[in-house]
DNA sequence: ATTTCATTTCGTAATTTTGCGAAATATAAA
DNA sequence: TTTATATTTCGCAAAATTACGAAATGAAAT
């Protein structure tokens, strides 16, 4: 009987994070919160991209889900700022695909 | 009144790249290109993951439309290598992204 | 207690992605 | 010319993504 291997947790690891990765939006996220180092709130994207509140909103849900990211409440805005622990994870996970 | 700027083409490219990358058997089928050097044909793939060969020719589509593949007529064989020329602007670009 | 503000969640629609098996294609071998 | 081989395309279904505006949330200011 002929087994088919799994993919391994490496490919799925760096599939996930180039999913999250997979829209402009979310490239602009992240290039905003790196250059900021501190944080950025919604409110201070969503003049430089072309979608609505609610759509930005979704994106850094994903963001967040991924890891990529993390929220910290400072009433009545949400700081957004990059997970910097995962985002070096993945970092080194992609650079090591790219090699 | 308020203008709502596009995307960078730099964003949406490093967008696409990651959307290419972002399923395992694409992660999958660019590591086995990669580390071959040569060339590889589909059935060679086929053991080594859980999908139908259906399925990968459809990934294979994907990454040759994105522009990441090649595939060259060799009957009844294709073989399919890297797009060298593109992979280098895709590493050069998501390493920009990543630094 | 009401209003204001920043943001998210909800409801919905359109589109894309992922997956499979069956059928089609194209070439080489018998 | 029939058969065998490698692979793709087709037809379809299920699930996920992207998007928007309206409504909800939660905290602060009035």
């Amino acid at each position: 009987m002929v087994v088919k291997p799994k993919f391994t947790a490496q490919q799925e690891h760096i599939a996930r994070i180039c999913k999250a990765l997979s829209h402009p939006a979310r490239v602009y996220i992240m290039e905003k919160l790196s250059s900021m180092d501190g944080c950025c709130t919604s409110g201070e994207m969503i003049g430089d991209i072309p979608i609505a509140r609610s759509t930005l909103s979704q994106h850094l849900k994903e963001l967040k889900f991924a890891g990529l990211i993390q929220g910290e409440i400072d009433p009545p805005m949400i700081k957004y700022c990059v997970n910097k622990q995962n985002w070096e994870i993945a970092k080194l996970l992609l650079n090591g695909f790219l090699k």
